[in-house]
DNA sequence: CTGAAAGCGCTTACAG
DNA sequence: CTGAAAGCGCTTACAG
């Protein structure tokens, strides 16, 4: 059962030609004679031979991988980004190779250090990447494209989710089914993409006259939407509508309502952000804004593969280049829970 | 802003020593005088030197790296099976290399032969290990661990979770409230799981005097389970309660009840398999059989590791030899859905 | 403790 | 169309 190790030489002996015929030869290259080629894929067959991949990385000066830096795995988020960065990866026939760390910077530029040698670009998601120099320091020279990554200079391409044009959006659904009083159930602070859904909601609310807003802290969690909940019916004048800056906490608040014996959405109107699985199952329906982040990950491999063919080999645009920024526009999606018309096709429940 | 390449050899001219010495002073190896040490990690920093993977891969015939080859990325499985990996790899300084394919064994076979050289170990995921010589033939010299997947010889390592074992706890539970008709709702007949989880529910209601079970066909999705539901409802005798093997099914099941005016868990209990982030969510909160996907691509991950640092370095078992198999036994979780006491922790609802 | 040299397994100009 | 040779960027016996 002992498999021996077989290379490329092996396969040039038993085929009696030269290692470099045989290269040639199963690379597809044309300048191989047909009898010759048939001959040597014959005998690599049989000897079950397959190259062996750091070699063949050494010496063409490529790896045909894609490397993943992320900050964590857990969740929803990051599990739809893989998807979509694996299956755009597999489409142009590449390797994945994926490198997650836990919180500090130190780990993260660990981790894309060792990425030289072992790819042909990058595709990182950074939350240290406003911190100056920090990617610059820590990017191998090769062609890197953002993800969900708030850089200070926009320096690399990068691809992320419109948050403050998606809370905006969902502002205006609000106020289009004539609710004026809003609540907006804010996300944890640090976090970019709560600064930006509730930048949204402001100026949402500033540009209509006549609407007011107030803000109720949250963190992203069940837990915190619970609070919100609570806060929200226990202060004086109630709102007629809540906008929690992710789902999580739209069903922790709904969950706060139902023990209250709130109804949503006669009592109160209610929407989320994110449509994660679990939207369309809560009762009643939840209306959202839908990120497709599948789709930020498989538009990012593209734009970073087009970049690795068109031969670009630096880390970061030549100076007084502006790199390409790519923002993805949510959609609404009108469930039940906002009182609003829904789309047939977003009806809750299974079956 | 271009970054250009910087070698050991750049390291060594500035730091006026041989590539060798600076070779050994960066991996730590103890014969380098302290001082030379110092010059040359200063030296490395101030060039922001990092090796060269498969440069170093290829001398040192190690990548510090672990294939993972899946048959496809979509869904809970799947994401969480990455999470438990991608948590035990960096607990272990090692990089991952993830491949997923779609159908069929072509495309598979070329992924794992792929992996020759740019790994030290392999996690599989394959439907096809129960097709002779398939593994055999594609896997490359290397130590290997397969998840989930069912081998017709355990000619290596393995593990899986105890879907027999989790079924028949699950349908020791439904008898155990005193139901004695149940329904059970099946997978699809080609699914490895699926089986197992019918042997499981066979094996329990036969082993019970007075009790009796009847099947319904399923695929794994909602709207089989809700058809399934449908046909319990339609058939003659209605049974206690109804087990289906996974969540999936069970929520389509009690969809359709409750368009039919059926009550769960008072006119039947209802149990599934998996316990899916949903299942704690959906009304009446499903009782179901939780499997730590997580846990078990962490413990696979750890056994490659160890066999890896072991020096093994054949594909398969010296023959005669019999792989250890390890299997993981799910949890039963009793929430409202089957009318049993319910654990306080599993209770419904966030917050 | 240090360096010169061989070698890891390929690819790719360069000749022919 | 084919082969001999150089070289990719490291690591590691081997001498000293």
């Amino acid at each position: 059962m002992v498999r021996p190790v077989v290379t490329i030489r092996d396969v040039a002996r038993e085929a009696g030609v030269s290692v470099a015929t045989v290269s040639r030869a199963l690379n597809g290259h044309a300048n191989v004679a047909e009898p010759v080629r048939k001959q040597v894929e014959a005998v690599a067959q049989r000897l079950r031979y397959s190259p062996h991949g750091a070699a063949r990385s050494l010496s063409s000066r490529s790896t045909q991988t894609i490397g993943v830096v992320l900050p964590d795995l857990h969740g929803e988020f990051f599990s739809e980004l893989i998807r979509g960065i694996g299956a755009g990866a597999r489409a142009r026939r590449k390797h994945m190779l994926l490198s997650s760390y836990h919180g500090d910077p130190e780990q993260q530029a660990a981790a894309l250090r060792a990425m030289r040698g072992r790819v042909d670009g990058l595709l990182v998601m950074s939350p240290f990447a406003d911190q100056p120099g920090f990617l610059e320091e820590n990017l191998p020279p090769l062609p890197a494209v953002l993800v969900n990554t708030h850089q200070a200079e926009p320096a690399w391409p990068a691809f992320e989710v419109d948050n403050h044009a998606g809370a905006m959006a969902m502002t205006a659904h609000l106020l289009a089914l004539g609710h004026r009083r809003i609540a907006f159930i804010a996300g944890p602070e640090p976090n970019y993409d709560a600064q930006e859904r509730l930048r949204g909601f402001r100026e949402a609310i500033a540009a209509h006259p006549g609407a007011s807003g107030c803000e109720y802290p949250g963190d992203f969690d069940e837990a915190s939407g619970h609070r919100a909940g609570q806060a929200i019916l226990a202060a004086g004048e109630r709102p007629q509508a809540v906008f929690a800056a992710n789902d999580m906490m739209a069903l922790g608040c709904l969950y706060a309502f139902a023990q209250a014996g709130v109804r949503v959405p006669q009592d109160i109107a209610l929407a989320g952000f994110d449509d994660i699985p679990l939207a369309r199952f809560v009762h009643p329906s939840l209306t959202t804004m839908r990120v497709s982040i599948a789709q930020l990950g498989g538009r990012a491999v593209e734009r970073l593969l087009d970049q690795i063919e068109a031969g670009a080999d630096v880390a970061g645009p030549a100076s007084g280049e502006v790199a390409d920024r790519h923002v993805l526009a949510p959609e609404l999606v009108v469930r039940a829970s906002s009182g609003g018309p829904e789309h047939p096709a977003s009806g809750t429940g299974p079956g």
